[in-house]
DNA sequence: AGGAGTTAGTTGCGTTTGCAACTAGTGTCG
DNA sequence: CGACACTAGTTGCAAACGCAACTAACTCCT
């Protein structure tokens, strides 16, 4: 068996099997950590995390409202998705969709106040979720590093010099 | 305001304001890299990332195949859909369900010709977006410990003392 | 042996998602 | 002004998912 351990030019797109390896884990990861959340709400009778996503970005301008398309930006969910989360979110009275002065088309979505009631309902559960996941399994010093590598992947051009 | 430096034990289940910006980056990044990975594979004609993980699992043991469990298990998908994914990869001729001798309520899943030359082609592709979204903008040191946090993460009894 | 409880897998149903087509209002540039 | 391109949001349809009910086979226990 020939063994590579230099780098080959035709080889850079391959991921190292450390590459590999951290991505599986990452994915196994946030999809066990992420059924775990919304199993607690669940169980606490609460409708899952998508909702309150948006009541929380919903509740940083509960006076102004926002765009759908801003909502759409903050919470990473597409128009069409957002779109009908909206209108359930509408039939359980926990936003309201208001006509926008400024642009004829787009409407203004406003949290009500069963909605920030619902949000602060979900909030210790959702919480106690994020502790025991992350906040006690981890370090300190693992929690800052994992901020600082989720910050890199998001950003790629912050992340090192090739 | 009061400022709140030592740890109160009626406090304990809240997470800190790190821990909670490290769990919703977490959350962002891995939507994001995942959404990248999708549409990498949509972008080349080929299918989802759920029938590469099938794929991968079956070819590992290509001759005596997988009980529908075990696929389960390793692939961390639920029954009810893996029941139906799996009827996807058999009408696409990529997998074959026998009957197993064993347990005659099960039956055993097998990789075809087609299924590996599938997940050949599909590997490239993916791993390309593996070293993109993770191998390029990590250095090595990350990769490692973003790999050990997860590793933590899924096994929350091997982590710090408390 | 035989009945109770358990496990493997499927199926039906309602909800959610993704995609594409569509409406309608905005902006731009001649 | 008026045609063209663009953006915000909705809707229809097909695929996928979650849940619960179901069949059938296995296990255990006496």
């Amino acid at each position: 068996m020939q063994l590579v351990s230099f780098s080959m030019p035709f080889m850079e797109n391959v991921p190292s099997k450390q590459t590999e390896a951290a991505w599986v884990l990452l994915l196994r990861a946030q999809q066990v950590l992420l059924a775990r959340v919304e199993a607690a709400l669940k169980e606490s009778g609460l409708p899952p995390l998508s909702w309150y996503d948006v009541l929380l970005e919903l509740s940083r301008d509960a006076e102004s409202g926002l765009r759908q398309y801003e909502i759409g930006e903050r919470v990473l969910l597409n128009k069409h998705n957002l779109s009908r989360l909206i209108d359930r979110l509408e039939s359980d009275g926990l936003v309201k969709r208001e006509a926008c002065d400024l642009d004829g088309r787009g409407n203004v979505v406003k949290i009500s106040k069963k909605g920030l009631q619902l949000k602060q309902q979900m909030w210790p559960v959702y919480a106690q979720a994020i502790q025991e996941l992350i906040g006690e399994p981890l370090t300190v010093t693992q929690v800052r590093s994992l901020a600082s590598i989720m910050n890199t992947l998001l950003e790629p051009h912050t992340g090192k010099s090739e």
